[in-house]
DNA sequence: AAGACGGGGAG
DNA sequence: CTCCCAGTCTT
């Protein structure tokens, strides 16, 4: 075991947080997963619990109503992942007798899951050893060996292949656990807190003072029409139990039409009271 | 390779 | 106000 791999993995036995999806099911797992996707875990965790009680396997989530689906997706955001992870489960049920595949290829082919979730769902649902790469621990490695303070917008085949090299063969799912944890709890975005960090001696970004760089491009949430429309269908989806499988399906699988279907619902009597003073929607 | 896609808490 | 968050999918 590296030096690095010892100090990491006795800090985080030492300081990790006690998160509900780390004594959960596979499944469990999956759905924390895909919930933490650019959505932080204080937000994530009542979500999950309500999820989890509501729909604890595969078959019961792929049961469910996608309105009720993304009623109780509540207000993580992307609402889209809601109706993916419900088709990731209809598919389990159906074609993986109810239980998460075990297998990084047959994961990443399911609707919702890449790179990143295939192998979270490997390490901590099953233990096993896969490259886990999120940006707690893109920007983690990207500071200790690349001296650099923020990671690029997208990991390419050069980080792929260097940090591929430092997973260990033995407890791989704890080095993933552990340089996530450290990435996000010490080796954070703003502010980190070198002074208390168990590797700071290693550090290149420290031992160069901090350069700063700049923050890769992140795409401005569009403010356009089509998003209000959105918005205000969510609104009414929370609201209302009375749209159709289609109608929401609708507004995800035809993003250009999200407009037409918002004038639908509003022909249709759809839109609840509620959304319509708050959206300024005529009556 | 670049954009779209949510929402809210922190500074 | 800007930045950030256990990314994925589509041009």
């Amino acid at each position: 075991m590296s030096h690095l791999e010892k100090e990491i993995t006795t800090w985080f036995k030492m300081n990790k947080r006690d998160l509900p999806w780390r004594k959960t099911s596979a499944w469990g797992v999956l759905v924390s997963e895909i919930m933490l996707q650019q959505t932080p875990v204080a937000r994530v965790e009542p979500i999950w619990h309500i999820w989890m009680k509501r729909w604890p396997t595969p078959k019961d989530l792929a049961a469910a109503s996608a309105a009720d689906v993304i009623k109780e997706w509540g207000r993580l955001g992307y609402p889209r992942r809601a109706l993916r992870l419900r088709e990731c489960a209809q598919v389990i049920a159906s074609d993986f007798n109810n239980k998460v595949p075990d297998n990084e290829i047959q994961l990443r082919k399911l609707p919702g899951i890449g790179d990143y979730t295939a192998a979270a769902v490997m390490a901590f649902a099953f233990q096993e050893r896969s490259l886990v790469l999120d940006i707690n621990i893109r920007r983690l490695f990207s500071r200790i060996y690349d001296g650099v303070q923020s990671p690029t917008a997208a990991p390419n085949k050069t980080e792929r292949a260097a940090r591929a090299e430092l997973v260990p063969t033995k407890n791989a799912h704890m080095w993933a656990a552990a340089t996530m944890e450290l990435g996000a709890l010490i080796c954070t975005a703003q502010k980190p807190k070198c002074e208390i960090c168990p590797v700071a001696d290693s550090c290149k970004w420290r031992s160069l003072n901090y350069p700063q760089s700049d923050q890769p491009k992140r795409t401005q949430a569009w403010n356009g029409t089509d998003r209000q429309c959105r918005g205000i269908i969510v609104q009414a989806l929370r609201e209302n139990d009375s749209l159709t499988e289609k109608e929401i399906k609708k507004l995800w699988v035809l993003e250009s039409q999200v407009e037409k279907a918002l004038k639908t619902l509003l022909a249709d009597g759809l839109i609840t009271q509620s959304a319509r003073s708050k959206y300024s929607l005529p009556n």
